[in-house]
DNA sequence: TGTACATCAGTGAACGCGCGTTCACTGATGTAC
DNA sequence: TGTACATCAGTGAACGCGCGTTCACTGATGTAC
């Protein structure tokens, strides 16, 4: 049963969109190759067409989830009233709502400790992505310096990661709603 | 070859330890029960004479981690000379020493995204650890009030935590160190 | 444009391996008299 | 206090299971003439 090139290239972007979410979701170890090709609607036996090892779905669904939030981000960004796109990134990302869907959410949050343990292509794929989105934010902090700017953009990204991150293990709601909502009133210019 | 009822006991404490060690420098799916009794010193049968499962072991081992952060954060504190408590945490944890030893490191940095996966009696212990920790930090914040200082405490510690968990995956050594510096410059009072 | 053949995406079974868990066994420790 | 027996910590082999990976097979697609 031969696909079209058009079908095999679907396909395969099928896969690696069904394993950044699934990743996000249960884990990279937690998720095995026979999860993440049920969940693209196809039996496990044919990854292989499409994939040398594990190893290479990991690192293309981390690029595609790192691209995918900053696509969003950016988006977030544009539709924001002109001064008020911290507030709107901060808003959207220190939500419950990002709280409670991580196979859609940030990947700094949901894959960090995988992250800090993977192969060095995978951890480099999130160093791009990280690098990536703090310049996005960067770009933000309009009155200072590029130095500066940066320097400010690490420490808000920190907070906003580590928050997230906080509100998704705790057990207690109103913690986790307290640790969101303290990091977005703190970071609010 | 039975074992005195102290010497149960300290294997068992062992046994502890190493799960503790262990599933913060490799994970806790990443890590087996051969590998935990292994770094014990003993054989993987023996475990069961133990504990129940393996997710036994994970939640004591946790409740070990966290606690020994506690005492540890507290002798920092006690250490430091008066009003200068925050700046020596901060200069501990956001050190590249503990950057580099995840075995001993923070568990809210080291598992924080297994913690999220996790079952409840494992994120119980996480949120109780976690809790602890807000509340020590919280009493160094001598000049806010209760409620003041626990938000304050909240927002300090996303800040710390995401810090440490960025500098960890992140694949260049500029930006980690980077993370880790604005994060303390960021915190100091 | 039509035909013949090569290619290959996808299936489902199979591979070896390591996992969490169980078990028979050993022999020192604990206990009952 | 001494003796006889029960207990059980630790070993190492075994269990079933799911993992990542491989493979023979199918039949539609792509290609060469």
């Amino acid at each position: 049963m031969r696909k079209s090139k058009l079908e095999t290239a679907e396909t395969r972007k099928r896969i690696v969109e069904a394993a950044s979410a699934q990743f996000r979701e249960n884990g990279i170890a937690e998720t095995g190759l026979a999860d993440l090709m049920g969940a693209a609607g196809l039996t496990h036996g044919g990854f292989y067409k499409h994939f040398e090892s594990k190893e290479q779905v990991v690192v293309e669904s981390v690029e595609l989830a790192t691209q995918s939030m900053m696509r969003a981000t950016e988006a977030i960004l544009a539709a924001a009233p002109p001064g008020k796109e911290i507030q709107a990134f901060l808003a959207d990302y220190l939500s419950t709502d990002h709280q409670n869907h991580p196979a859609r959410a940030c990947p700094f949050a949901t894959l960090s400790c995988d992250a800090a343990r993977s192969s060095d292509a995978v951890r480099t794929a999130f160093t791009r992505g990280f690098q990536n989105l703090v310049e996005t934010i960067a770009r933000q902090f309009k009155d200072l310096s590029p130095a500066a700017a940066k320097k400010e953009a690490l420490v808000t990204l920190s907070t906003m990661i580590g928050a997230l991150t906080i509100s998704r293990f705790v057990n207690d709601p109103d913690l986790s709603t307290a640790v969101l909502r303290e990091a977005k009133k703190h970071l609010t210019p």
